[in-house]
DNA sequence: AAGTCTGTTAGGAT
DNA sequence: TATCCTAACAGACT
C-alpha cells in the first residue's frame, strides 16, 4: 500500500493517536533500523512529548520535544495500527505506547520498512530529505519546473515519476493511474513530453492522489474502503480488462522492473516530441 | 503445490 | 553521470 496516500493516511492516524501525548515506552524487535540509528536512540525518546507528525514523500517524521525525532518508512508492506484487545497483532516489528496506554504497532511482514531515532537535524540528514524532490501533494511543481526536470532525460517517464529525487511520493500504482489519466504512454522517454502533456500530467497526479486519499476516509472511519483496495484504481492491476474511457483492452508492460498497465489506444507510444 | 507475483529503495553493475 | 538491475524478505495468488 504505502505510496503517498497511504503514508498520508498513516500520518493522520499517528496524529490522532499520539499528538501531544507522552511516549512512555518504545520497543523495536525485528524492524530494520536506519543506518546510524540504534535501539538506544529509540529508547531515549521515552518520556518525551510528541509535538507534530509530518510527512515528506513516503517518509514520516515524528517530532518530540528537545528537537528529537522518530523517522518511519513503511517500505512495501508496512502499516500502522492501533492495538485492540481482541486479536493478536501479526508481524508487529515495533511498538509505541503512550502514558495513557494507547499502543501503536508498526506491522511489516516483509520487513522493508525503516525506523530511526535521533536529533531531528541529524535524521533529516541521514534520511537525505534534502535529496528528495518536492512532496508531490504538498508542494506540487509547476509544469515548467517538472518539465525541466524531465528534459534531457532518456528514462521512461513512469520510471522518473517514481524517482523520489525528482518527485517525492509517487509509487507504481499512482504513477500508473496518473499516466492513464493524462493519456501518456508509460514508456515514453521523459524528454519527449510536450509542455501541455506535462501540465496534463500534473493535473492527473492530483486527480489520482485526491481520489485515493478520499477512498481511505478519515482515520477511524470504518466505512471507508480498506487501504489498497483495488476498486479505486482505473487501470492498475487491470490488464486484460477494458479501459474505463474507451473500452479498449488494457495491456501491461514491464518498466524498470515494475508492472505497468496502460490503454494502448488512449496512451499512444509513438507521439514524438514536437520541436 | 511449485512457481510467479507484489505497494520500496539502496547499492552495485553497466 | 545516468541508467538499469537485483537483493533484501515473506506472504498471496494461480
Amino acid at each position: 500500500m504505502p505510496e503517498l496516500p497511504d503514508v498520508e493516511h498513516a500520518r493522520r492516524c499517528l496524529e490522532r493517536w499520539l499528538l501531544h501525548k507522552t511516549l512512555a515506552r518504545v520497543a523495536a524487535s525485528k524492524t530494520r533500523l536506519l543506518r546510524g540509528s540504534s535501539v538506544a536512540a529509540l529508547e531515549s525518546l521515552q518520556g518525551r512529548r510528541i509535538e507534530n507528525v509530518r510527512r515528506h514523500g513516503k517518509w514520516l517524521l515524528v517530532a518530540f520535544d528537545g528537537r528529537q525525532g522518530l523517522a518511519l518508512h513503511l517500505g512495501m508492506t508496512g502499516r500502522l495500527s492501533l492495538e485492540r484487545s481482541r486479536d493478536p497483532v501479526r508481524w508487529s516489528r515495533a511498538q509505541l505506547e503512550t502514558a495513557e496506554g494507547t499502543r501503536v504497532h508498526f506491522q511489516d511482514p516483509r520487513m522493508f520498512g525503516r525506523l530511526a531515532a535521533g536529533s531531528l537535524a541529524r535524521l533529516r540528514h541521514e534520511l537525505g530529505l534534502d535529496q528528495l524532490g518536492p512532496d508531490v501533494w504538498d508542494e506540487p511543481p509547476s509544469a515548467k519546473v517538472l518539465g525541466s526536470a524531465l528534459a534531457h532525460r532518456r528514462r521512461a517517464v513512469k520510471d522518473l515519476l517514481m524517482d523520489q529525487t525528482v518527485l517525492a511520493g509517487l509509487g507504481n500504482i499512482q504513477a500508473t493511474e496518473a499516466l492513464w489519466k493524462a493519456r501518456i504512454h508509460p514508456a515514453r522517454r521523459a524528454a519527449s513530453l510536450r509542455l501541455d502533456e506535462v501540465r496534463a500530467l500534473i493535473a492527473a497526479i492530483r486527480w489520482t492522489l485526491a481520489r485515493t486519499l478520499k477512498s481511505m476516509g478519515t482515520p477511524g472511519d470504518t466505512t471507508a474502503a480498506p487501504p489498497g483496495s483495488k476498486a479505486v484504481f482505473r487501470v492498475y492491476g487491470r490488464a486484460g480488462e477494458t479501459c474505463p474511457r474507451c473500452r479498449t483492452r488494457l495491456e501491461t508492460m514491464r518498466i524498470g522492473g515494475r508492472q505497468s498497465a496502460f490503454c494502448p489506444k488512449c496512451q499512444q507510444a509513438w507521439r514524438k516530441r514536437r520541436r
